[in-house]
DNA sequence: CTGAAAGCGCTTACAG
DNA sequence: CTGAAAGCGCTTACAG
């Protein structure tokens, strides 16, 4: 038979006082309005009968929630899951907990995730999907649902936001192919809808300012999201245009694995014919071939910021919203050789 | 201002009604007790206000709760989330969502979660965790929380589990191998405290003596985690003993990975003087060199499939336990060649 | 078919 | 310092 679970009368009979007195006791904030030898007491007790407030009945009082979403925009994508690592790891001694939403494209399901986003009160939001203009966190701050946008932000985020810096990603990336030779740099980026797209874009044509050459728009090619094929299509096309260029740079590793195979598609060879180097270091980035260089951000810090900002958010409404930006560093592999 | 959410009363109100009747036309199994006409006013209004039932009140009141925790053991491992999809698949149009567990391997972290998971009453289980004797497990059947066992699945289940078959992709490795010349396959294993390490162990001895020789217990290392560097360990381990081996047979693509370093630690080459196989195929295992012949299965079938078991289990509670075996496939790359 | 009432397990003014 | 009461938003017997 499963035994009914614990509640705030068992522990009160037990203790022989009233049951709200168990409330104040076992809340710490209210713990001292009951005399320390009685707290002790029913502390004592509960422990041993092993209570846990009801989540649903503190909830319904108090009309808090101690459910954090987060939404990611692809949980197969492995770049992401390390956020949510993040976000676990500051949470874990506070009473919220991390549910995964799920918060994939097409609009259909959008829909559904804010339905049911809104009828299960959620105590906040880490986001990682927000467009340039996005409706979610429209809502999010119309219904004062306190919530955090982490990598992707919208246009002038109102909320707190924990991104890494992508200017200086891009500098890098050119300095280190300029210090190779390379001056005819492409660049593969993508979807102009989202912050991590223009912000890529803005950040290459100020580094390339600044190496000394403005960027050549015709070796600029937007990929039509960030998928390989879409990476593979996007090359193509820059390679057909024929302009010479010795290297690229590809806004995420999932378009510079696209760049690669259209490299390959075309009888050519990274990093003999081309450097290539993407944006964004995952697992095994290390051990293709040719292996990549890229950009790599410590995304789990990312996620336990985001955790932080958020808890902060919760506890302090009318606290001003923070911004966090994380350095990124540049690593070097074979993919990126001076130029011919 | 933040507007109080719709109401049962709200609805009320609006449609002239008492509350309790708003409840059940709102409830497709109790519509039938109210008037057509009623409810469909009923219905129109609640839509209009766009009313959700508060949840908290619903749990509280029903002692139902429709969060369904899924616990993986790591949720970096790029073989876990497609789980999480499908069981969001399979969850997408029920009133359950799915909360992904902190299940790391920690003592102390898998006691925060499992009180976690009583102090908020979940609906239901998907557990990816379990030992050959599991704990967690055992208290879920203690509690009568409904769940089900995915890929690694303790030593007698009494609960119902999705696996995929690990005695036929052992022999899909073995004959593979076998076809290529070689005799001399050694096997290196992940831990044996989980099914799928038993289970690839029992299915390589089977799957070699269905071909015609005996497993070499001398060819048979067991890893002490499943780590790359675990992995790495393992086959120098192998490789010290000078026992002649061609071919190698990893419990793991992470292992694999690690059999391939130990490879090239030790001034050999794969697959030239030793061929490679893993188990289980994540993304980029295609792109690494050599590209690694592995085993696939539909991973996210076997989350739908858990989540589909999962629903049935918690509707019908007296159901007897179900058991669901995938049938994987053998993926053929660059890591094998024939024997010299 | 519908209303009125009880009660799920808590928190928190309000008395004493 | 502690108890008694109200009430969060629902569901569901129980009357009518």
């Amino acid at each position: 038979m499963k035994k009914a679970p614990t509640t705030l009368r068992d522990v009160a009979k037990k203790a022989g006082v009233h049951f709200s007195t168990v409330s104040r006791a076992l809340n710490p904030e209210t713990r001292q309005l009951v005399a320390s030898p009685v707290a002790e007491k029913i502390l004592r007790i509960a422990d041993q009968l092993e209570y846990r407030a009801n989540e649903s009945a503190v909830s319904l009082k108090t009309k808090r929630s101690f459910l954090i979403g987060v939404f990611l925009p692809d949980i197969t994508d492995p770049f992401y899951p390390p956020i949510v690592v993040g976000v676990r790891k500051r949470l874990m001694k506070s009473p919220y907990v991390a549910i995964v939403g799920d918060a994939e494209r097409p609009v259909g399901q959008e829909r559904h995730s804010l339905r049911a986003m809104k009828m299960r009160p959620m105590g906040g939001l880490v986001l990682a999907t927000a467009k340039l203009k996005d409706i979610f966190v429209e809502e999010a701050i119309a219904e004062r649902v306190p919530h955090v946008q982490v990598l992707q932000v919208t246009a002038k985020p109102a909320s707190s936001t924990v991104v890494v810096d992508q200017t200086r990603g891009m500098s890098l990336l050119v300095q280190h192919l300029w210090s190779l030779g390379h001056r005819r740099i492409a660049h593969v980026i993508g979807p102009q809808d989202v912050s991590t797209g223009v912000g890529n874009l803005a950040g290459f044509r100020a580094a390339m300012q600044a190496a000394g050459a403005a960027a050549d728009d015709g070796l600029i090619q937007v990929a039509g999201g960030d998928s390989i094929e879409a990476g593979r299509m996007a090359l193509e096309g820059l390679l057909g245009r024929r302009k010479r260029f010795t290297a690229v740079v590809a806004g995420s590793a999932t378009l510079a694995l696209g760049c690669l195979d259209a490299i390959k598609a075309n009888g050519l060879a990274c990093p003999q014919d081309i450097s290539v180097c993407g944006y964004n270091d995952v697992p095994l980035l290390d051990r293709i071939s040719p292996a990549l260089t890229t950009i790599s951000a410590d995304t789990i810090q990312v996620g336990w910021f985001a955790a932080d900002l958020l808890v902060r958010a919760i506890e302090h409404p009318s606290a001003p919203p923070m911004h966090i930006v994380v350095q990124p560093t540049l690593v070097v592999r074979e993919s990126t050789v001076p130029a011919r």
